[in-house]
RNA sequence: UCCGGAGUAGCUCAAUGGUGGAGCAACCGGCUGUUAACCGGUAGGCUGUCGGUUCGAGCCCGACCUCCGGAG
């Protein structure tokens, strides 16, 4: 049976294992590696899908999706009967749902984990509710994305290597169960999410069990949850070696500009981050020359656009100065002219990286980014 | 002019006669599968002025200055 989701492998860089391809979905195609805008509650927060789509010069292309917001809020069946999150939101390119897993561990404390799944109480008014692998996948079909997420546990660092053996391993008999309950499979895919936190016997062992089911794609989790980064790199480095060449490699909740490269030479073709879109609503903007900290006395009176190589919407019609005066002011404006700048900051970023895998030049061009990026400020 | 009220951080206000605080603003920092237009830190003061009472006054008393309200 032909999947809904297929990847194809466009060419693999010589001198790293940088990789490009492309993801064909029900809703368009992906090019990769690719970085992913995160809209939790089918928004991405302060932007118009409009203009998510026309970021950087091909516009994003895929936008991430929460099932765990979605269901608390308005629930999974109103989407339904909106004709799915695509219709719901007006967004009719492709949308990957995570399935509540991180959600999990992020909301600690109102959680109870067992074998059937994950019972815990809504942040938003305490009532109870379940989340099992069944119901994840059930919530997943009815929001219809085109990539559902497995229900996975994400385990905290630092975590003792018992806990996350036995974590690893009751998440992949969650992945066979949501597997089983995965049933537009002409529709929709299903991706596993690789555990094991930073211990690389138990990365091996995540890895074993999940390609065995031969999922269409695969993730890495787990990683980015507090651990140094040159560990993450490290850990990652291996686990993309366990992973089937010939199916996507997502690295969940990655990232800041530096990760995004470092994920990309080491075989990562797909990425998510709320960091852009949160940055922008705390008043930092990404630029090729770091950040800029918009908040800073320094940008008072200066008028020069946020980044003079960026050719976005905001740095072609509004000054340092003007923008400083938005986020000081607490304007929405300025999270909205931000929002839209560090996003697509990533995406003409990633479209240069893509460029860089086809001529072979993908390390220089990281490079080249890096010493900008942790040069001189201009 | 008279009566009343009020003067404390840049602003709005706290502080039984016993080491003057908070919120906001300012300045700085943090943020990685969004409970986050959020969180944290630093700085900032001859308590309107001058006298008096008291061991001790932002606080009690007197005068003056300024502002607000009322009366005329």
């Amino acid at each position: 049976m032909k999947h809904a989701v297929t990847f194809e492998l466009h060419k693999k860089d010589p001198r790293s294992k940088a990789r490009r391809g492309c993801l064909h979905t029900p809703h368009g195609d992906v090019q990769t590696p690719v970085f992913m805008p995160v809209g939790t509650q089918a928004t991405v927060k302060a932007m118009k899908p409009e203009d998510v789509a026309s970021l950087g010069h091909e516009g994003a292309r895929i936008l991430l999706g929460n099932t765990y917001h979605l269901y608390l809020r308005p629930g999974h069946e109103l989407v339904k009967k909106a004709g799915g999150l695509h219709a719901f939101m007006n967004w009719n390119r492709a949308i990957l749902t995570d399935s509540g897993g991180f959600q999990v561990f992020s909301l600690g404390k109102l959680r109870m984990i067992s074998e059937e799944g994950v019972a815990f109480r809504s942040y938003i008014d305490g009532s109870r509710h379940m989340f099992t692998p069944e119901s994840s996948i059930e919530i997943q079909q009815a929001l219809g994305s085109d990539i559902m997420m497995a229900f996975d546990e994400c385990a905290p660092y630092p975590a003792d290597w018992r806990y996350v053996k036995d974590s690893l391993n009751r998440t992949t008999r969650w992945l066979v169960r949501c597997r089983s309950a995965w049933t537009q499979r002409e529709k929709q895919s299903l991706f596993g999410i690789m555990q094991g936190g930073v211990f690389k016997d138990l990365r091996y062992e995540s890895a074993m069990q999940i390609t065995e089911l031969d999922m269409p794609g695969y993730s890495i989790g787990g990683l980015s949850v507090g651990e140094p980064k040159e560990i993450m790199y490290d850990v990652m480095d291996d686990c993309v070696d366990w992973l089937p060449a010939d199916k996507p490699r997502y690295l969940m909740g990655v990232g800041s500009p530096d990760c995004l490269f470092e994920g990309v030479e080491r075989g990562i073709d797909m990425f998510d981050c709320v960091l852009p879109t949160r940055l922008a609503r705390h008043g930092v903007a990404l630029t090729s020359r770091g950040e800029l900290k918009m908040k800073n006395a320094c940008h008072f009176e200066d008028f020069r656009p946020l980044d003079e190589e960026c050719d976005c919407y905001v740095c072609r019609n509004y000054s340092r100065a003007y923008l400083r005066h938005l986020v000081t002011q607490n304007e929405m404006l300025g999270a909205m002219l931000l929002s839209e700048h560090n996003l697509h900051f990533l995406v003409r970023t990633m479209e240069n990286i893509r460029k860089a895998i086809e001529e072979d030049r993908f390390l220089e061009c990281k490079k080249e980014f890096f010493d900008k990026y942790y040069g001189e400020r201009k």
